[in-house]
DNA sequence: TGCGGTCTACTTGTATGGTAGTGTGCATGA
DNA sequence: TCATGCACACTACCATACAAGTAGACCGCA
């Protein structure tokens, strides 16, 4: 979400720079965080920052044990996987759906995106690189006309990009990414949709491949496959 | 969810209240709600209500209006074309990677679960037969790996059952679902990848289809495909 | 009769106090 | 030295009180 623009209420502002923090690594996985704290460092009550830390717990970026404390996800494995599968069965089936019905204003705003992801690429500037990923691939889907369920994705992918964020400072795949793109445009315009849908498929095992090598040199980020002894 | 067994504190207990009250209409579509009103049938202060009230809102099973009120989400098309969407998207992809991973004791445990269904459908146990259809569908998940997902399958799913339930008096069809789960199973036992997924695809299509049919019948609890003035 | 302002009842949002449970460290004793 | 039990500090959980805001009823007036 580029846009965290409108602070609704207090606790929307709270959970939007909460979700940043634990995004962004500023809160390391496994750390501990406690509801006092955060209010305090906020300047809110306990009250909205609760609200958040469950919303955050359904969203399994946050582990709230009763009683004990709340403690930021590990990366575990298997969750990037089951975001992954998340992300890619989605994406892929919306792209399946938009193959004919792009119109030449969709096509254009793609072709936008990844002109800005080369200007951005060229500036080394990461953060932007990363917003404008987000917007291409929600513009994309839009176009098969479940946009809305961009929202799905949107959750998936950010225990996704939780792990990529530790390799943003090796820069130099983002014009892979950009002709991946641009690839995925180029044959959903010209009605290709085996060739569109392969090159998105990919795009994303690309994106989920450098993961597995990113826990290759940071594994004290990453938890053991733990079974938390809850049922299921 | 057919568990809902370990009431594991309060708020989770009153969720699962809420939850249910909405999915299973006994709180009709566009219906007014208030936290203190649910607090006292329930028996709780407000606050774990208000906190089941947000993430139910979160699912879009609720809609919250700031100093308002609270009010059922009403039956929207779109809504229910996008939890379509995201729940045939995820099924069938983990379908896909169902085949050929099947044990046989997996495969005799779906069989088991059809023979249920029969015999719900024999005692027109409707309520049964629908809890036996989330253990299989959730069960047919699992055999692909990602039965982690099954939670976000879950979440669409929330809104197409509300709309199915208004069909539940006409139990003359539960033959027809039974048997369409009988043909995934027996394609998949025989390794027929594509017969288990395009028989999948036309079972939750005609799941999908008969709502459509149940919105003439209706017409009171759909809304108008409103755009709620919300920005995406 | 119709219009406008005010007042009230009710809503969700936020702050705070008390409760129950957990883990830790320290003192005590073998 | 090590094990054990206990007190304490800390946590999230829940209840309650207060604040901010809205909608509608009601009353006065033109």
């Amino acid at each position: 979400m580029r846009a965290a623009s409108a602070p609704r209420n207090a606790r929307a502002h709270a959970l939007d720079l909460i979700r940043q923090k634990i995004v962004t690594m500023e809160l390391s996985p496994g750390s501990q965080i406690s509801e006092n704290e955060l209010a305090g460092q906020i300047g809110l009550s306990r009250t909205p920052v609760r609200e958040s830390l469950i919303l955050l717990a359904e969203e399994r970026l946050v582990v709230v044990v009763p009683q004990v404390g709340t403690l930021v996800s590990p990366i575990v494995e298997s969750e990037i996987a089951t975001s992954q599968f998340v992300r890619e069965s989605l994406e892929l089936a919306a792209l399946a759906e938009s193959v004919g019905r792009a119109t030449p204003a969709q096509i254009m705003a793609l072709n936008a995106l990844t002109d800005a992801q080369r200007a951005a690429d060229k500036r080394g500037d990461t953060e932007d690189f990363f917003a404008l990923d987000e917007e291409f691939h929600a513009a994309l889907m839009d176009i098969s006309g479940h946009g809305s369920a961009w929202r799905t994705v949107g959750q998936a992918k950010a225990h996704l990009d939780r792990a990529r964020r530790l390799s943003l400072t090796t820069t130099s795949q983002m014009g892979t990414l950009i002709e991946q793109h641009q690839a995925v445009v180029d044959a959903l315009e010209a009605g290709r949709g085996e060739e569109a849908t392969s090159s998105l498929r990919s795009h994303l095992r690309k994106v989920f491949d450098d993961i597995t090598v990113i826990r290759e040199q940071n594994p004290e980020y990453f938890a053991a496959p733990v079974t938390t002894g809850r049922r299921r």
